[in-house]
DNA sequence: CCATTTTGCTAAGTACATCAAGCATGCAAT
DNA sequence: ATTGCATGCTTGATGTACTTAGCAAAATGG
C-alpha cells in the first residue's frame, strides 16, 4: 500500500486541504508565506487556494509553494489537474520495433512518407 | 554545441515561432491539430498561440501539443515560462523524427499499421 | 471562368486566476 | 476597557487564457 509520500491520511484531500494542512504543519502564517515567496503568492490568494476557491493555481505558484514547503512539485501539479505526467512515461515501454527501425534504417524520404501516412491515419480515426 | 532536438536554428525562437515551425514541419494544418487533439486545442486558439498572442498557454494545452508533435513537454513548459525546472533529467539522445515519434506515443495498432505501410513502401520501390 | 472548400486568422465574448484593499475576530499588553 | 496588531478571510477590479462565429485570401476543381 502506501499511496505516496506524506500519506497517513487515506481519503484524498483536495489541493486546498492538502496545502492548508501542510502550512499549519510547518507552522507558517499566510503572510509569512507571502513574505518568503516575495509576493509571488499573496496571502489573500493563498487563502482562496486553501479554501478551494481557486481550481487551478498556476504552475508558477505551485512551484513556489512546493519549494518553501519542500514538497513534490509534480504531485501538486497533478492534484491541481495540470496532468503533468512528467517523465513517468518510462514505464509503459510497449513500443520498440518501429522506434529501432526509425533510428537505424530509414531514408529521409521514407521517413517523410511515413510521417505523412501517420498523420492521415490519425485524422481518419477522428473523422469516423 | 547542438542545443537540443530540432536544432539547426540557432537564434532563440519564441514559443509561438517554435510551435508554428514544428507544425509546418509535420505538415499539419491548424484544423488537423484541432481534430487530433479532439478539440482540446482549437484551431483559432492555436493560431493565437503561434502568433504569440497568448503568453502562457496552460500546461494541459502544452501537453497535448507535445504529444501530437512528439516533442518534449518539459521544454515547452520552460519556453512558456512555467519554470518547470525538470531538475535531474537523464535525457539526451536524439534521433530522427519518426524515432521520437515511435518512442513516445504510438498505439500498438498504429505501430502495426505503420510497419505494414513501411513494408509496402519498400516492396513498391523494388518493383519499379 | 466561377463555385466550393480549405487555410490561417481575427473580433467579441466568457471564465477564471490573481491582486489590492479592507473587514472581523482573537489576543496580547498597558 | 482600549489600543495595537496579527491572523484568516472576502470583495471588487483587472488581466488574460480560451471559445465561438466568422472573414478574406488561397487553393481546388469543374
Amino acid at each position: 500500500m502506501a499511496t505516496d509520500a506524506t500519506e497517513k491520511i487515506a481519503v484524498k484531500l483536495t489541493l486546498g486541504q492538502y496545502l492548508s494542512s501542510i502550512r499549519r504543519d510547518r507552522k507558517m502564517t499566510l503572510r509569512q508565506v507571502e513574505q518568503i515567496t516575495d509576493k509571488e503568492v499573496s496571502n489573500a490568494y493563498l487563502s482562496q487556494i486553501e479554501n478551494d476557491k481557486i481550481k487551478q493555481p498556476s504552475p508558477n505558484v505551485l512551484y513556489a509553494l512546493a519549494e518553501i514547503y519542500k514538497i513534490d512539485y509534480e504531485k501538486l501539479m497533478e492534484m491541481a489537474g495540470h496532468i503533468a505526467p512528467a517523465k513517468g512515461r518510462a514505464e509503459g515501454q510497449r513500443h520498440g520495433r518501429l522506434a529501432t527501425f526509425a533510428e537505424h534504417s530509414l531514408t529521409p524520404e521514407e521517413e517523410a512518407e511515413l510521417i505523412d501516412y501517420l498523420n492521415w491515419m490519425r485524422i481518419r480515426k477522428t473523422q469516423s
